[in-house]
DNA sequence: CATATAACGAACACTCTGTTCATTTATGAT
DNA sequence: ATCATAAATGAACAGAGTGTTCGTTATATG
């Protein structure tokens, strides 16, 4: 990729998170954006067609790092003896959200709920296969709701609590489920 | 309050409930909601003086309806052996809010996050008081943004699975939670 | 060096917001 | 029934933001 192309993109990041700690999203303006990552409208809009997309952009990033490990697992099969405890899985996601520098600017500010959006869509496949193996009286719609609910807001949580390790996060966050 | 105020106020209730079913909270404008409330510009703006101020007016109606009780109970510190058990009081709730017309609708639609805010306000009030009475090793801030998180989920959740009964959502609800 | 590609920025049409104000209409107290 | 009061109306307006276009300039890469 073109060295320009990489450095505009990451102008457009920098500013954009920077901003988020400072305002709503939906109080920031491309203008907002462009002046802070100083680029030309035009450049921001060759980039990205909406405020909306590069927020869907930023997002991904983040995800496809922290489970790109978890979920090509899935998809292969790879049981190769690898296979880990739920505690560890979520001790294992927690660390990989810890190093995410921009993680906690964006959820920490009050614009996290549409990362929290996506954030879900994540935790639902990681979460759904948990699910097999549990027997409950409780609809199984329930529990899925409820456990991936449970960890993202553990995590936002955790984002204004950051004095707790990884660990305790993940006890805290085992201690309050039907899991165990 | 004049009869003309009474009926502009509910045709914007109704323009802007029917209106976040179809479409997300930001997508929606006010010339969409004057348009289907069928009233003019600036009798809007006589009303709310932005949308925002106007879903908060939404928001206020319901929970204050909903919590009316609860929380006037609190402030007099009537304790004349009406206190309920935990069960009995979110059951209370849940039925309080099975009958409000306006909260399926702003739920179960996408701009949920907005109306959720609000919810967990409230929510803080009423589970303060039942983490007094609970131990635990785990942090209690932590466990506050677990109840009000978890229950307020819990209800979303229920708007889109209406076929439980409030007895029921509450007994899911509590056999999810560290409290008995 | 040459070519392709990115960045630039001014200009544009558009949409939405929130306000103003002169005018019309409905209300309810007497 | 009258009438002062208050509400609704709608056109017009300024201001801000969006997303696009396009001719020009700067930069990367082979």
């Amino acid at each position: 990729m073109d060295r320009r192309q990489k450095k505009t993109r990451q102008a457009i990041y920098e500013a954009f998170t920077g901003l988020l700690e400072e305002k709503t999203y939906s109080n920031i303006t491309v203008k907002d954006i462009i002046d802070r990552a100083d680029i030309g409208r035009s450049t921001f809009y060759s980039h990205f067609e909406t405020k909306d997309e590069l927020l869907k952009a930023l997002c991904s990033d983040i995800f496809d790092h922290v489970f790109a490990e978890k979920l090509t697992r899935e998809t292969t099969h790879d049981f190769s003896g690898r296979e880990k405890n739920l505690e560890d899985e979520i001790t294992h996601i927690l660390y990989h959200l810890k190093d995410s520098s921009y993680l906690k600017r964006i959820l920490s500010c009050e614009s996290g709920e549409m990362f929290m959006r996506f954030f879900k869509g994540y935790l639902e496949k990681i979460f759904e296969g948990e699910l097999e193996k549990t027997k409950t009286h409780v609809p199984k719609s329930y529990l899925l709701h409820h456990m991936v609910c449970d960890f993202a807001e553990t995590v936002r949580w955790w984002m204004n609590h950051e004095s707790y390790s990884p660990e305790q996060v993940a006890s805290f966050f085992l201690s309050t489920t039907p899991f165990q």
